[in-house]
DNA sequence: ATTACTAAAAGACGAGTAA
DNA sequence: TTTACTCGTCTTTTAGTAA
């Protein structure tokens, strides 16, 4: 994933209006060939970065909504090494009704032994989601993904790697996990736990929970 | 130059005190193997982006002048990409303690007349000194100094003319203002407000903090 | 336990060139 | 002119290990 390159074309103004810059052009703005250049196009393309619309003489370029979200976390990310410690963020929503993916995720081995070793618990077999307020999604977006977890290959297909942090609900410490190439609605987050929360703490849809991100 | 591991050191606090962190943990931050991991600090060591004290089991990482210097230049690059839009200029430094001078002078009604004046508030009597970082130094040169503070004389002496600028800190507006005749040093600059900026924003001597430039 | 070398595999790059 | 393919080369990464 290219963020350099995404943010070259950011800096060029991309994710404001569309660019009209060919290959050879960019290149120059990258210190490349032109052949290495398309190529970066390419691939920010493949991964819906950028839009593009090429014509026999070069190509208009736009950042996309996940490329400028993408953006926008990188800028957090740097605010936030220069900001000291805020206090303590809370993330509100209510409780729904997932699609029920999570449930056989976790319990594969390949994820569910990272979690024991970089979160420290054993994940109860399935997930609780939230639907964020507008005001929760916004600050979601600023918390550092602190806790990679990386994909894996099976006999038969290859899982995806992921990200997480760290959380509490009350007395249960547990995390948010984000799969890396989700489409997920940006409102919506997925917690794990040693527990089932649902059970725990009595929980039905619609409940309203407070998340509290710790450190 | 592999900012992305920079960067990731600076997340996990290398910026402000020594990291004590192994190369096969740093490998699961960066999602690599131990010896990438390792082959990449030593790269930015080479670089005098981090120090590094190795010893029998692992190694205590600091980031140097320079890598936070860099970290700064990205910073500012992506504060460039999201304040394009709104032409927002932002300066940012840390908090420093001033010689106290301020407090004399911005009491004196022949300037606190024009404040309220010019700016439309009466400033609390003392000034908020912040040294700027690298970048906003330069940054700082090309802000007009769009407001004249005109001198004036006692039946003692006389008080020399100077300039402001408009800002913003927080929810607070202010103003930079600068002696005309000044032998401060360009990486320090006084800001007044209508309120004590060090008691409302809970600031101390090292804080980092975003003045934003208005209108 | 560590760090980090060597050698082989994997991936990125640019020259030439087709469309 | 473009974009972008193939293919040979160069660079980066990882596995296996030494220290």
């Amino acid at each position: 994933m290219d963020i350099l390159s995404l943010k070259k074309l950011a800096l060029l103004g991309a994710h404001q209006k569309p660019l009209e810059m060919s290959s050879v052009e960019f290149a120059t703005h990258i210190d490349s060939s032109q052949q290495t250049a398309a190529r970066k196009l390419k691939a920010l393309e493949d991964e819906n970065l950028i839009t593009r619309i090429i014509h026999n003489d070069g190509q208009l370029i736009s950042i996309t909504k996940n490329g400028i979200d993408l953006l926008q976390k990188e800028l957090n990310d740097y605010q936030g090494i220069f900001s000291g410690n805020e206090g303590t963020i809370i993330l509100r929503g209510k409780i729904i009704t997932g699609i029920g993916e999570g449930q056989y995720y976790i319990g594969l081995d390949g994820y569910r032994t990272q979690f024991i070793e970089k979160l420290g618990f054993d994940p109860y077999p399935g997930t609780l989601n939230v639907r964020l307020d507008a005001i929760s999604i916004h600050i979601r977006k600023k918390i550092a993904q602190s806790i990679n977890i990386s994909g894996f290959t099976d006999q038969n297909r290859t899982f995806g790697k992921g990200s997480c942090f760290r959380i509490r609900i009350s007395d249960v410490e547990g995390a948010v996990i984000t799969p890396e190439r989700s489409h997920y609605p940006e409102d919506i987050v997925e917690i794990i736990a040693p527990v089932n929360l649902r059970e725990h703490l009595e929980l039905k849809d619609g409940t309203n929970i407070n998340v509290e991100v710790t450190k």
